[in-house]
DNA sequence: TAGGCCATCTGGTCCT
DNA sequence: AGGACCAGATGGCCTA
C-alpha cells in the first residue's frame, strides 16, 4: 500500500540528500546511494565516472545543471504531491455523493452496505421505479375518472411484461441479490436482457409501491 | 486462500 | 500552467 508514499518519501530523501551533494565538494558525489534514481538522474555518467574537476567554470556548470534538474525535481514532487492531494479530496467527494445516494434508497432488508456500483444501479432501477408509479397512477386517475364519466375499456397494465428499460433497470447484480430475504424484491427477472445470473428486482407490481414505501419520510 | 471491494498513487489527457 | 478527470496499478481488508 505504502508503495507509491515511500517512492514519493524516498524520491523526497534522495532528493534532499542530492542537492546536499550538490552544495558539498564533488568527493560526496561519489558518496551517493546506489538505490537514489535521482541521484543517477541527475548527475550524468561522464560526471560520475570522472575525477573531481577542477576546473571551476566545469564546477560551475555541473553545479548550476544538476541544482536546476534537482529544483524541477523537487517542483514536479510537489506538483505530484498536490495532485495526489485534489486526487484523494475528488474521490472522498465522490464517495459522500454515494453515501448520500445511499440515504435516500430504500435500505435493505439486513442493513447492508450497498457497494458503489449496487448503490448506482439500484438508483437507476429505484427512479425508474418511481416514474413507472406515477405513470400508471396517473393513468389509474383517468381511468377512474372515465369510469364516472362513461365506462371505457383501458388495457390491462401488466408494468413488468412491458418492453421497456424496466428490464434492465430492474436488474441486480448477483451480489445483491445474495443478500436480498424481503419480500419487497424478487429473486428472478426473466425477460431482463443483462447477461447475469441472478437478479434481484423490486416487486414485480410496481403500484404496490406508495411513495410512502419508496421515501421513507416522504407522504402524499 | 482466492476473490471482491476499496483507497490511494500515478501518468496521461483535456479543459480553462 | 494548473486543475479536473480518468483509467491502470498496487496493496490492504474482509468474507466465503
Amino acid at each position: 500500500m505504502c508503495t507509491a508514499m515511500e517512492t514519493v518519501y524516498s524520491d523526497s530523501s534522495s532528493c534532499d540528500y542530492f542537492m546536499q551533494d550538490d552544495e558539498d565538494s564533488c568527493s560526496s558525489m561519489h558518496t551517493s546511494s546506489p538505490s537514489s534514481s535521482i541521484g543517477k538522474s541527475a548527475s550524468p555518467a561522464s560526471d560520475r565516472q570522472g575525477s573531481c574537476a577542477t576546473d571551476l567554470g566545469q564546477k560551475k556548470r555541473r553545479r548550476g545543471r544538476a541544482r536546476n534538474e534537482a529544483t524541477v525535481h523537487v517542483v514536479k514532487k510537489n506538483r505530484r504531491v498536490k495532485a495526489n492531494d485534489r486526487e484523494r479530496n475528488r474521490m472522498h467527494s465522490l464517495n459522500d455523493a454515494l453515501e448520500t445516494l445511499r440515504t435516500v434508497l430504500p435500505a435493505f432488508p439486513d442493513d447492508s452496505k450497498l457497494t458503489k456500483i449496487e448503490t448506482l444501479r439500484f438508483a437507476h432501477n429505484y427512479i425508474w421505479a418511481l416514474s413507472e408509479t406515477i405513470r400508471i397512477a396517473d393513468i389509474e386517475q383517468r381511468q377512474n375518472k372515465s369510469r364516472a364519466d362513461a365506462p371505457l375499456l383501458l388495457p390491462n397494465l401488466r408494468v413488468m411484461d412491458a418492453p421497456s428499460p424496466a428490464s434492465d433497470a430492474f436488474s441486480w447484480s448477483s451480489s445483491a441479490s445474495s443478500s436480498s430475504s424481503s419480500p419487497s424484491y424478487c429473486t428472478s427477472s426473466p425477460s431482463s436482457p443483462a447477461a447475469q445470473n441472478d437478479y434481484v428486482c423490486f416487486q414485480t407490481d410496481v403500484r404496490q409501491y406508495s411513495y410512502h414505501n419508496f421515501v421513507p419520510g416522504m407522504s402524499y
